[in-house]
DNA sequence: GCCGTCCTACTCGGATACTCTATGTCCGAGTCCGCCGGG
DNA sequence: CCCGGCGGACTCGGACATAGAGTATCCGAGTAGGACGGC
């Protein structure tokens, strides 16, 4: 099981997305987090379609988050950029074989799959009680209040 | 993120494994299932190296389970198919780029692979709670014992 | 009749092709800003 | 001096190559059981 690389990029631009008001745009957080900008840019269009982020054409255009940050959770994030399909997805095997059950009692998921059913729910959960604002402020306490004053500043600087 | 559909299998293989005290071969286990022979061999070896199965080599071969079944958690069975590996593995891009935080500063991970993290333990969590035999039990209480009887019923019949 | 040895058939184990998703990239459609001309 | 129209350059969006991991398969090494011969 393996996460997409790209959901760790979508959170941190989510993160500095959250300190900008104005648009930002996917070649400066490209930039910014020293990642390849084209491949960014498909993720950023994912999370746009999640209408998650709002993008903006034109000369100034970028990207802004459409929500405050504290209503954004990484669930939604992580789902926008990996799809909502389950991890582990049961292809009902005991109604194969020779010991086949009738398709009748098969009304309820088997107990592999409820189990693995609850395994993510619980992850999901983990996931939905942390928002956008929370990974901000911990970043920030992590840095003593430099590391997101940084990037406010550096997001306000030239647009090159 | 997308589970080896071979976790499905092992797990169903080992619930079976657990109604019989005789090695079972994995055509039986693959015939049985209605899945390819060979591949479910491959994902058996994975066990095997995992130590939860027993291999028995020679004419009356198999394998059977190393250990109870409730001593066997699904976070084993998983973990031993699909690798210790967790899903999400922080890049720490954030010592990249113009802003790049020094490594000095990086001695704890960063917000984003903390919260990750969590959510990755809680679903361990979540599957190490369950063991084979409270499956065996959850399937055998859904047919009203007769799936299970019926599988201990074939699996002593005949070796073909 | 009993025991040791050999043989055979069967098992698992690792090395080997193939496919499909995730990765990485590119160019075109759409849009907003700034300039220019007219009133 | 103010306003409307137009041009241009920049933005995002989706369509297009590439690579790695998962999928599926095969054949060889090893082993346990059974048959055979000798004692």
């Amino acid at each position: 099981m393996k996460l997409s690389n790209g959901v760790e990029w979508a959170l941190h631009s989510c993160v500095t997305l959250s300190q900008s008001r104005a648009p930002v745009r996917a070649t400066r957080l490209a930039e910014l987090h020293g990642i390849p900008q084209a491949y960014l840019a498909k993720h950023l269009q994912a999370l746009s379609r999640a209408e998650i982020v709002h993008a903006t054409a034109g000369q100034v255009g970028g990207y802004t988050l459409t929500r405050p940050a504290a209503s954004v959770t990484m669930l939604e994030v992580v789902q926008a950029i990996d799809g909502t399909e389950p991890a582990y997805r049961c292809t009902e095997i005991r109604q194969r074989g020779p010991l086949a059950v009738p398709a009748e009692q098969c009304e309820r998921p088997c107990a592999i799959a409820r189990a693995m059913a609850a395994a993510q729910e619980a992850w999901y959960r983990a996931l939905a009680a942390v928002s956008i604002a929370d990974l901000a402020a911990a970043i920030d306490t992590d840095s003593d209040g430099t590391a997101l004053a940084d990037v406010r500043r550096w997001l306000a600087g030239s647009r090159h």
